[in-house]
DNA sequence: AATAAATAGTTGACAATGTCAACTAAAATT
DNA sequence: AATTTTAGTTGACATTGTCAACTATTTATT
């Protein structure tokens, strides 16, 4: 493999955290974290999924999430019910007020991308969008 | 702006940040975090940085960079000077064994992404590059 | 020049995040 | 039935990150 391969996918990380502002802790200043947000993203996405898939899912520390999982279903954000199928597991869902907080946390990150895409011209824009569904059609793939 | 724009962007950075393990905290197991890494980046990349740059360049708070980059001084990374111009300010090198440590990390991070891109095909990893590139370039225009 | 305001970085005091290994309970395997 | 594996939780920390207050310049204002 090319050195020139390798080195763009490292130089388009270095821009690509930064420009997304994922070095920063708490998402969006919202009372949630990034992963926090992505565990509600799941839980959204599946109703009744279970833990191990979003361990998975997200790759983290079951463990982390053990407690990721504690914390939302504290705010109720998130409830947890026994599965029926397997005693040792558990299924996640949103709650209605789970749903509307995660609702409000899209509206803003909508509005902070828009404001990063406000930036750019026309073409540009496009670009951007067109090389972003390439990347992840490809990603996807796998 | 299209709906459609801005959901293709989210769904990219989910994609996105679980491909390159942006979720898990440390790098790489190595001994520094990743932020740490993109500290010695540009103490490697501009000697004498000035702390005020970082900060600027990162988007992160400078009472958490101070204590990195005490962090670093401490491991023998990088090493601050007094600024010649500016009592107040501080120069930030990178050490002879700090770059050793940045090379391997680097070397690391090129192994890694070799794997993740060995997985793709010729096609459409050329294809994931050229995207990349266009996306990098479109952002850092700005 | 004297005073006030701004800037660069540090520190205190926490709060939040993340890790590892050990543990419990329930399946699955032999 | 005994053993092994799997799912998730918990203890015990270590690390990371935040906010406001503070010191020491430097710059701007009168």
């Amino acid at each position: 493999m090319k050195k020139q391969t390798i080195e763009e996918v490292r130089a388009f990380n270095r821009i690509y955290t930064v420009f997304m502002g994922i070095l920063n802790k708490s998402y969006l200043k919202s009372n949630f974290s990034l992963i926090e947000v992505r565990v509600m993203h799941a839980a959204n996405n599946k109703d009744g999924i279970m833990p191990s898939e979003i361990v998975a899912l997200l790759n983290i520390d079951k463990s982390y999430l053990s407690r990721i999982v504690a914390s939302l279903e504290k705010r109720n954000i998130i409830i947890k019910t026994k599965s029926p199928k397997d005693g040792r597991s558990v299924r996640i869902s949103i709650t209605e007020f789970g749903q509307k907080e995660f609702e409000k946390l899209n509206q803003a990150s909508n509005v902070q991308i828009e404001g990063l895409l406000s930036t750019l011209n026309e073409r540009d824009c496009e670009q951007l969008i067109k090389s972003m569904s390439e990347i992840r059609m490809i990603l996807e793939k796998k």
